[in-house]
DNA sequence: TGACAAATGCGAATCATTTGCATCTACATT
DNA sequence: AATGTAGATGCAAATGATTCGCATTTGTCA
């Protein structure tokens, strides 16, 4: 997603183009890990953009009701992390030992909701679904 | 699980039989549904049993320790909820109207981590999963 | 029964997040 | 380009869930 893509992005969704805005996109397209709004705003330090924290909740929060990010929780952090929004529906692999996370990209339950939907008589919206374990390089340093 | 059983378990568990400690797991054994400290804190004053909030935190805590309870964490509620540890893994199925949480017994992701394990390498310790919708009930309220 | 570790009460601290309000800015319209 | 206005931001204070320090009490075991 180029500049004018965020751009036409925002404009689309009736939000105004600001420099705040834009960089918080720009940093979460770019990163390969969900990060948390404190991190976000530590990171616009970096970067020379000062910024309230409370921008980046707001921020944040208007980009989740446009669906333009994913909201996160993970088990032992009761922050919560943000993630650009690939339109791709995903889960997560979250390693216990480095906090590292994982994207799945196959969801394991695929049909399932119809069968559930069947027994319990419930309208499924949706799931979440998180797998946490060691990756290959924690499980050598747990030994 | 009969007051001597919670007795004897607490004991196996080095940990003190007290009145407060009964009545949690009392209250949770019974609950239907999966509740927070707070809920638990005014059950416990519905009940005539003076006790502090902080003690309430404290005996969830070392009750999730010893594996008594769960922790149950839900989209859209900042709490953590908790529920009787019934030594059996299941999931839960939350009603987005009327908050009602359904427990799950069957797994739809056995297998599965076996095979996410060879994917990815990383040892799978664990899954959580949620599954959301409208209770039939709360659908006939939505129309 | 007495000793001692564990459990509790109380109040204050913490941490993430939200809110009220005054000010500022992007952008549609003139 | 100037301007009016809704929406965006900064700042400081509030909130809500949870945790912590410390003095006191209580359960358990010898």
């Amino acid at each position: 997603m180029k500049k004018t893509d965020i751009y036409s992005e925002l404009k689309r969704n009736g939000l105004k183009n600001t420099k705040h805005r834009t960089m918080i996109l720009d940093i979460l397209k770019k990163s390969s890990q969900p990060i948390s709004a404190e991190q976000l705003f530590e990171e616009m330090l970096v970067r020379k953009i000062s910024i309230n924290l409370s921008t980046v909740y707001r921020t944040l929060d208007t980009l989740c009701d446009k669906n333009l990010l994913i909201k996160l929780n993970v088990k032992g952090d009761n922050r919560t992390l943000f993630e650009f929004n690939h339109m791709i529906h995903r889960h997560h692999l979250i390693c216990l030992g480095c906090k590292k996370i994982l994207a799945i990209e196959h969801c394991p339950l695929e049909g399932y909701e119809k069968v559930l939907a069947n027994e319990t008589n419930f309208t499924i919206e949706g799931h979440n679904l998180n797998i946490y374990g060691y990756c290959p390089n924690c499980q050598i340093h747990n030994l």
